[in-house]
DNA sequence: TCTGGGGTCCTGATGCTT
DNA sequence: TCTGAAGCATCAGGACCC
């Protein structure tokens, strides 16, 4: 989808229409999620520093995300997406691959069925627009509707597909962001047909053995990958940076517990349990600090995640400012018995999870805001510091 | 005050087991 | 009983993607 956040914005208020707008965070430290195509020649776009973009075009009108609308939107694309093949692989929220391996027959050559493809989002989205790449493989399909953007159609024919990517630019292949760029560009290759062109063991002495094999294959259109249409998790986080940084282990700590809370509840509704427990701090001067470990027993339940939180914000040491303050579980796996495992059962674990599922249903039935202050209720409770909540109990007395 | 949040994959180091 | 090698799991960090 084309500028998709911003489109959708655009879509819902008439208003917004023609005019630049950055769909981001309103806070000081947040970045651009999406910016429209009328803002772009002031050379702004995603994940630029908001206050950056504010100052390249000042006239932009910013605009909140709304998540839950890019979802809804989402659903309604990718449902087009699959009256055109079975074979849906979603990339994200606004993206995806489409296998039309054997629908000729069905539906035409591949330029009308990108036409058609077009049509029908455009007709069920009430107008919003998608480009279309179309290839022999996933990689060149995906550079080709890159290349179409905004609004455009891209047929690569498999035979010119190497001939095809040559004259782009390295940084387009899948795998190059700036570092591998620079690195390439120092070796001399700026075009994709310079990596086709090289040779394969200088590539991976230089970069790496995976990554070099990857690009030298990508570079010359050889890409085995299937699309898959779903793939399982592997890992479920969620992170916030602060307001303002921080040394305080009780700040930290609060935070954790919070993030905590959001990963449990996510696991739960997956039915998933985790076995390992990640802690992310990302220092004032961004660098990035990890902790991990493995849990005695897989758990849905946010009390064990933030207990194995809390060991590992130990195993830091003396803390410097810190922006940024992340909980991620992983080693994801089926939760039995709707996450109560039967070998560990004390009355207290039965208890935390009962409360933890109250908190859900709080969640379903008042939203994010109710279950963010009960936790927080609840964590001022640990401290002492906060009112009896024993009457949660029970999910049926919330 | 100029740098988000959701992820994936890879690498090199380390330590345990066989 | 000791030693070394191989294989594997874990861990921390880094690059990348949308």
């Amino acid at each position: 989808m084309d500028a998709f956040y911003a489109a959708v914005e655009q879509l819902d208020d008439p208003s917004l229409r023609g005019k630049p707008i950055l769909v981001g965070p309103p806070c000081a430290r947040g970045v651009v999620l999406t910016a429209s195509y009328e803002a772009r020649p002031y050379g702004v776009g995603s994940a630029m520093p908001m206050a950056l973009a504010r100052r390249r075009c000042p006239d932009a009108v910013v605009v909140p995300p709304r998540f839950e609308r890019y979802q809804e939107i989402s659903r309604v694309v990718m449902r087009v997406f699959r009256e055109f093949s079975p074979a849906v692989e979603a990339l994200s929220l606004d993206e995806a691959f489409l296998d039309l391996t054997g629908t000729e027959r069905l539906l035409g050559p591949p330029e009308a069925v990108g036409r058609r493809l077009k049509d029908a989002v455009r007709e069920a989205t009430g107008g919003l627009d998608v480009s279309v790449g179309i290839s022999s493989t996933k990689f060149v399909a995906k550079v080709a509707s890159g290349h179409a953007k905004p609004n455009g159609l891209v047929v690569v024919p498999p035979h010119g597909a190497a001939e095809w990517l040559a004259p782009q630019p390295i940084d387009r292949l899948w795998g190059v962001g700036a570092k591998t760029a620079a690195r390439l560009q120092a070796l001399g290759y700026e075009r994709i047909g310079d990596i086709a062109a090289a040779d394969p063991d200088a590539l991976c002495a230089a970069l790496g053995g995976a990554l070099g094999r990857k690009l030298h294959a990508l570079a010359r259109a050889d890409d085995p990958r299937e699309v898959v249409p779903s793939r399982e998790a592997k890992s479920i986080g969620s992170e916030v940076t602060l307001e303002s940084d921080t040394r305080s282990r009780e700040t930290i700590a609060f935070h954790l517990r919070r993030e905590a809370d959001k990963v449990a509840r996510r696991l739960r509704k997956a039915g998933l349990s985790a076995r390992g427990v990640r802690v992310k701090l990302k220092r004032a001067d961004f660098k990035l600090l990890t902790r991990q470990r493995m849990l005695a027993a897989p758990t849905d339940i946010a009390d064990e995640l933030h207990r194995a939180a809390m060991s590992l914000l130990d195993a830091f040491g003396p803390l410097p400012p810190i922006r940024l303050v992340g909980l991620a579980a992983f080693e994801l796996d089926r939760t039995e018995h709707g996450g109560q495992a039967e070998w560990i059962s004390p009355r207290t674990r039965t208890r935390t999870r009962a409360l933890e599922v109250t908190l859900d249903k709080l969640a379903e039935r008042f939203g994010e805001g109710a279950v963010v202050r009960a936790s927080a209720l609840r964590y001022e409770e640990r401290l002492g510091l906060g009112p009896n909540l024993d009457f949660l109990r029970d999910p049926e007395d919330a």
